[in-house]
DNA sequence: TTCATGCATCAGTCCTCTTGATCCATAGAG
DNA sequence: CTCTATGGATCAAGAGGACTGATGCATGAA
């Protein structure tokens, strides 16, 4: 209790109510209070300050002098803090920060946010990549693009699209042994990062779960970009998201030469605090993956794509 | 507890103190609070404003942008609250509003209050008459000067001075009748206001109880002033306190023929809101009539004048 | 006179605020 | 790499402050 004691800053907030009112019982209708509280505050502050704030005539009140030289600052101080978190908020609404991995944001989200951004004109949007799992208590963010299961806890969750992959390679590659026909074929090009557990699982649908790949352990997190890279540069057979390599498909810089595609249960989500879900700017995000991906909010086990 | 709900100003109040720390503990140290407590209140801030404010990293917390946005216009704003009181109390120290009856003001106050302000000159003093007894609660005053018993309940009252009163009269008015020399000349002149019951004190006190006086109802409130008046213009003889003349005496406009004075139990004080008794200003204006008068604060029955 | 208005006072209640203990994560020292 | 110090979060418990409703008082208006 020792903060109000030393300075009590509710009493003087009624002070600056009853000081515009002249009036207790209006001030405390102003704030939501009974004129006995009003009372209360302002004698409070008077007991504090040592000083006499009002003269209570019979059915009225007048400011004494120190009273009348207190209140208008009083007021512009008040306004100040008012003022403060109000732009605060508004400018907290009018800024999305979006948390994503580098493969989302750069093949993804920068290819279809200009439309969110179209239809928002009011909300400035920051995005920020990395490849670990953010904590929205220890980073700023409004949102994040995560891959996993869709189950955090404190975390509401919206499924985004399936984490499916196939084999890509450069078509040049693929011309060098007469085109890429059957799974098998695979083989006789390098395969970039063998150990890709990924390789394994399509293999397996593929037909061929004893396919012979080297099992190093090396993990590949963070390292779709570069594989793509070194896929499209000719160096090998790389095991992509073929989303997000549409382009270079259009491009004739890599083809996918099986439509089967594989998953490994884990999916692209987007994710928030629960308690920010009402907020306009998270509303806003989560219109436009609906309006963009036939896929959004629908399961894993719904969509099609 | 509404007011603290709608708007958490205690816990902006702290929010302040850590943003300017970035640090919980020393906030607190600052405010005179635990950490706990600095803990709960930005917490609490952060709930209200449904923003998160700090981002807490092992053994460090940053600003968000959001929290950067606010803290440098809410400190802003309680330095003018701050500033404003501070002000209001200096202003208010430096004014000392004095209430007195016309008489003791014009009188006495008029020609001694220099010495109080070559003394104090930091001091602003405004001087107020009126001849209703004030209430300290309806009335902005620091002291004022009254008639009466030296009892009032609330207030702490120091002895002035004796309220004695002996006729008086031009000198030119004495000389029509050859001069005073018996209290019964007087009754050969023009007796101004002679339903004043002084008069019949006076006379008493002189050994005339039985005097012909008219005994008209008026009371002499606040015409003391205006008695003296006549009597200079030798309109009469009036009823006067002798030390509120002395000017007029060696002047030669007045003279008071007999030593004898009367007095009718009530006298001068200084009183003022028990309270109060400690500011700096009432203990200069104390000291001041200290030096000024024998009598002060020596009761009704000790001092000589 | 009687009524209406507006603030002060009082006693009681609710719940905010604070504390102290404890836990947890991490940076830095050795 | 282990150990220690630092700094914040969490929890339960308790004190005391804020608020309410009833009542009283003084005054201006009808």
């Amino acid at each position: 209790m020792k903060l109000s004691r030393q300075f009590p800053l509710n009493a003087l907030r009624v002070f600056e109510a009853v000081a515009r009112h002249l009036s207790f019982t209006k001030a405390g209708e102003e704030l939501g209070l009974t004129q006995t509280a009003v009372s209360y505050q302002v004698k409070l502050l008077e007991e504090t300050l040592k000083e006499t704030l009002f003269l209570r005539q019979p059915r009225k009140i007048l400011l004494t002098e120190a009273g009348a030289r207190l209140a208008p600052k009083v007021t512009e101080g008040f306004d100040i803090l008012a003022s403060a978190v109000n732009e605060m908020q508004g400018v907290a609404e009018g800024t999305l920060i979006i948390h994503s991995t580098h493969t989302f944001a750069s093949h993804w989200l920068a290819r279809h946010l200009g439309i969110f951004q179209l239809d928002n004109p009011t909300i400035a949007v920051r995005l920020e990549t990395s490849q670990a799992v953010i904590d929205f208590s220890k980073t700023e963010a409004d949102l994040a693009i995560r891959v996993g299961t869709g189950e955090w806890p404190g975390l509401k969750s919206h499924f985004v699209m399936r984490n499916h992959f196939t084999p890509m390679l450069s078509p040049k590659l693929a011309d060098t042994i007469g085109g890429v026909h059957d799974p098998l074929d695979l083989l006789k090009l390098k395969i970039i990062d063998p150990g890709d557990p990924w390789w394994r699982l399509w293999f397996t649908a593929a037909g061929h779960p004893d396919a012979p790949l080297e099992s190093a352990s090396r993990n590949r997190l963070g390292s779709q970009a570069v594989e793509a890279a070194a896929a499209i540069a000719g160096h090998g057979v790389a095991i992509l998201r073929p989303d997000f390599y549409q382009d270079d498909v259009a491009m004739g810089r890599l083809i996918q030469p099986f439509d089967l595609t594989c998953e490994d249960g884990s999916h692209y989500w987007l994710v928030y605090p629960e308690a920010r879900r009402q907020t306009a700017k998270l509303r806003a995000f989560r219109a436009f993956l609906q309006k963009t991906l036939p896929s959004f909010d629908k399961g894993p086990d719904s969509g099609i794509m």
